[in-house]
DNA sequence: CTAAATTGTCATATATCTATGATGCAATAA
DNA sequence: TTATTGCATCATAGATATATGACAATTTAG
């Protein structure tokens, strides 16, 4: 999980990402909004530390345009803030902020409501339906594959032979069985036509060396899996 | 919106209860953890405040128990007590409360917290005129479009079409199911339409270098995202 | 009422995907 | 080692799917 964390105070950054990291999360740290909303856009974390007061503008106002993007309206986000007085940690619970913590921090505390944060369901995740397989992701609700940050374009024959591939990890299957699920039992087609597709899925793995995932198996067929076979 | 809340103290409870019920909530109010068992069963409430000291047993066992059950496993819980302790606060959480607060009380708080436990990302959608997808943004009050600084012209059709887009993004969506969003279910158009609409919006949003916001998604249909494909 | 804008539908042009068989290489068996 | 079999690879024609320009019908604006 990513989580950005956006503070001027370095000393208070560092110590938030730090902590985080310890936590197994993987950290971004920002200085200013301009600066968060660039990393949004580029690392699309899943949650996010907001500080109140920020060199640019305020953290409440970062929050308000985050709800406003249809991209990242659903991302979590926790406000962080010097100021006790109950009238802010209104405002910014009001503004979209999901859960409000005051300085001095508690970093066990901040963990805790991280974890809390991140666990809640949300509308964005019951409507994703991924299939994951190492760095590989494929979303059947819109068909997006993703390999490790980069979404990788498919045609829908190399999506369809790819998805059978990641739903059925580890097995060996002939060509006619490939054949018979992803083009169907009605089509009567040559065993090439399955090497072919195959090239062509490996020769798209290949750009992020993942090609190795498609092994052959000789006399039988193809296999799909992560594990690399030695010799 | 029904919230549940537990808690023995009688002035407390009935302070909370009346506080949320000024705040239009359905309130519900139980001594102990069977009393809460039984009304979570009657009654299906949205949101829990849960009181960590009860009579018959604590209100960690009771959230432990609520996250085991299928049914209740989402509902939001907020934790409250007397004891300031940071260990308690870390002990709640991680039982799997998504909030907590110490007595003594702040009511407007506890409003404001459980308005964000209730949020849900869909609700932002209602709550705001202005939809920004990217560089994009969309009034739905005024139908004006801004594309960054620039004020965009679009006829009806397009207006509604970029509409269903922005609000959908990242989903793949076949010709039909754009018909019946956009034209609706009592027309028939033919897919080819589609096309034609989707290639004028794209005319349009090239004036800003955003064309490549909507994808054809070959055999499929059209995708309307941020992220750019490889290949 | 006229001019301009909008809209749906074609026909056609382009782009993209797909299957196939030939060819040569690699792995296994004899 | 050589023979045999299975696999990878390529180029390409053919099959789809999509993009585009033009047009007529309709609506809207001036």
């Amino acid at each position: 999980m990513n989580i950005l964390v956006i503070e001027d105070d370095q000393a208070i950054r560092e110590m938030i990402c730090l902590s985080l990291t310890q936590a197994n999360y993987q950290t971004y740290g920002c200085v200013d909004v301009k600066c968060a909303k660039k990393t949004i856009a580029e690392f699309n974390p899943d949650c996010l530390i907001v500080d109140w007061m920020l060199p640019d503008s305020s953290g409440i106002e970062l929050i308000r345009w985050l709800r406003r993007q249809q991209a990242y309206k659903h991302v979590p986000a926790l406000m962080l803030t010097a100021r006790a007085e109950e009238n802010d940690k209104i405002t910014g619970l009001d503004a979209g902020a999901d859960d409000y913590m005051t300085k001095p921090l508690s970093l066990r505390e901040l963990q805790s409501r991280i974890k809390a944060l991140l666990r809640r369901p949300s509308e964005y995740k019951e409507n994703t339906n991924l299939i994951q397989v190492g760095s590989l992701s494929l979303n059947t609700k819109n068909h997006e594959v993703m390999a490790g940050k980069t979404l990788v374009h498919l045609s829908k024959t190399e999506y369809d032979l790819l998805k059978f591939f990641m739903t059925n990890v580890d097995k060996v299957f002939t060509r006619d069985q490939i054949l018979s699920v992803v083009w169907g039992t009605d089509v009567y087609l040559g065993d090439r036509t399955v090497d072919v597709h195959i090239l062509r899925l490996r020769k798209i793995l290949k750009q992020f060396k993942l090609e190795k995932m498609i092994q052959t198996v000789r006399g039988s067929g193809y296999r799909f899996s992560v594990k690399v076979s030695t010799g």
